[in-house]
DNA sequence: CTGTTAGCGCGTTCAC
DNA sequence: GTGAACGCGCTAACAG
């Protein structure tokens, strides 16, 4: 590796008999200096290739153009498609993001969230583990005056600005799909009751149920822990072997749908005739599963593009408090696994 | 709340009635200073958190504990996987990951990596994109002195050392797999001419046949573009409803699996008995297929692991020159879709 | 043992 | 128009 020296403002001016600081200025075109030297300066600095050091850019002005970006899972893809948008909106706005994962794990982001909070980020997207409550680390982020903005997973006790999905109006929407195509007892595989997503999809189905005058009935409720295919499956097992089975099952995310349908096709139940399935993020594996699996679009991309958005508004206007949530409307894709008619 | 401002070691020193100089030694129990200076000092700091102020430390240590990940898509199971790895081994040793994505366009890669480039980062992990062949951008990063560490896409043009998957072994075995399951002409739906994997796995392909005494075919060997689930379907479309069409298909990619499996079970041809499906990559879909799809596993996330590990040894001690190549084995999934027996 | 001094590269006074 | 000087926070060489 040969080490290049790098070009500092004093080298150029001490080959052109100038000062660092009219070099400085004439690389900004600063009004004060000759259109001449101007020039000079910017020629020879181009020919000579000379690039500014963001480090002691950065380190004067307080700020490193980088901003982190912390996920539950990096692998998965709603997530990582969020993560994509989100790349996309800050890169155009000349910041690079850093990124780092909790796999649910509190201390994981507690660590992940220090790490970055130490100068390395001027502020920090989140989606909150399923074990983050308070979020004592995250204040500290706001202590030091840095933006936070929270995407997907947020909790209301830390102010700052956030960007969801209406899980509420999403579920609703699922939900009324099953009940349109004739299925009467619709079985809801829920999240965790800990986490605000889970909730909201636990409202729409409720209130779906309720709109139609359908019943409510409890042990058609299972709620998941770690929303996994096994779940899926064991709970679609307890209710088909319990007593009045379900015509339709809405789960809180394709895995746990792709479980259910594992066990329904294990057993020979027809899905949609016998049973209707309806998941929801649309992984890409919902279009996979045959049946195709019926589900609910996140817009994961869009809703990057927004939180970066957003984090970025309030880093270049420090004095403007936010508090905006931006709410951004679920699609439903209707497949196989729900068309009963 | 905590203060507002930042403590500096200046702040701690006026406090103490010490120099600047004793406070920095203090805090890293410099052996020079008295057991209780060094108490003294560290206590003060403790109690009025003092953080260090990295941006200075950077600036001053030319580095930014920050390396740069760039892949061709993020959006993709076996890239995030290895991301994963890469972030959980950085964080380990203490720094943290930039990442950015190509879109598999050159320019785009130019881009993120100049960006990085700018003394935002120590080092480069890169996946390069189907377009990059000379790679010039990232020359300039060698230029500077940096690190740079090739991963899964790589090219032989810049000497880095790089850490890839045995894809010519790992198509080796799929290839022989089914051979061993009696199918006799076998097809290739392989990738880009110009993109090393895609070649390796190609002449995995042909090795497997000659070694079983296979004849080759010419017209059951079809090369993707763009490597989609849609060339995947028409492809095989077009050799089914040629003539000689094959009883086995080996696919560059479960997506493109994933395009065969649909032309043949909307034709209602029988998967495996009449004909043979295997992917490569061990996507989540490939669960998710029914038949499953037989896949070739890579271990994505110990590639990031072993990537990220060569990258910081290099950083670490700039003096040696490593040219090292790790070659990680593949692993068979063997499932439903190629079993005949 | 501890303090003084001298930068790192840049931008921002304030003089001339 | 331009230059000199200072400081951002920290480290390291050199004194004492």
């Amino acid at each position: 590796m040969t080490d290049k020296k790098k070009l500092t403002l004093k080298d150029i001016g001490k080959a052109l008999n100038l000062s660092v600081s009219t070099v400085s200025r004439a690389l900004k075109a600063h009004p004060d200096i000759a259109q001449e030297t101007i020039d000079l300066v910017k020629k020879y600095a181009e020919e000579h290739h000379y690039v500014p050091n963001l480090l002691a850019i950065n380190f004067r002005k307080n700020r490193t153009f980088n901003i982190g970006l912390i996920v539950p899972e990096l692998v998965h893809h709603f997530f990582s498609t969020v993560i994509s948008g989100a790349i996309s909106e800050a890169n155009k706005q000349g910041y690079n993001i850093l990124v780092s994962q909790s796999n649910d794990i509190l201390k994981d982001e507690e660590k992940a969230s220090r790490a970055m909070l130490n100068s390395s980020v001027d502020g920090l997207l989140i989606s909150i583990s399923n074990e983050t409550t308070v979020g004592e680390h995250l204040k500290e982020f706001l202590d030091e005056g840095k933006a936070v903005v929270q995407f997907d997973k947020v909790t209301e006790q830390l102010p700052t600005p956030m960007v969801i999905v209406d899980d509420f109006d999403g579920a609703y929407n699922a939900v009324s799909h099953l009940i349109e195509q004739g299925y009467q007892r619709i079985a809801h595989i829920r999240g965790r009751i800990d986490v605000k997503n889970a909730c909201d999809r636990y409202e729409g189905y409720i209130k779906a149920l309720e709109d139609a005058s359908l019943p409510i009935l409890d042990h058609l409720i299972k709620p998941c822990i770690a929303i996994t295919e096994e779940e899926g499956y064991q709970f679609t097992k307890e209710m088909m072997e319990g007593k009045n089975p379900p015509d339709a099952i809405f789960c809180i995310t394709d895995v746990v749908a792709f479980g259910a349908m594992k066990y329904l096709k294990e057993k020979g139940i027809a899905i949609p005739e016998e049973v209707g399935l309806v998941g929801f993020s649309n992984w890409m594996v919902s279009r996979v599963m045959s049946p195709q699996l019926t589900t609910v679009n996140q817009h994961g991309f869009q809703m990057g593009v927004e939180a970066a958005k957003l984090l970025l508004d309030m880093i270049k206007n420090q004095d403007i408090a936010y508090q905006e949530t931006k709410i951004l409307k679920t699609e439903l894709i209707v497949r196989a696994s729900s068309q009963k008619k």
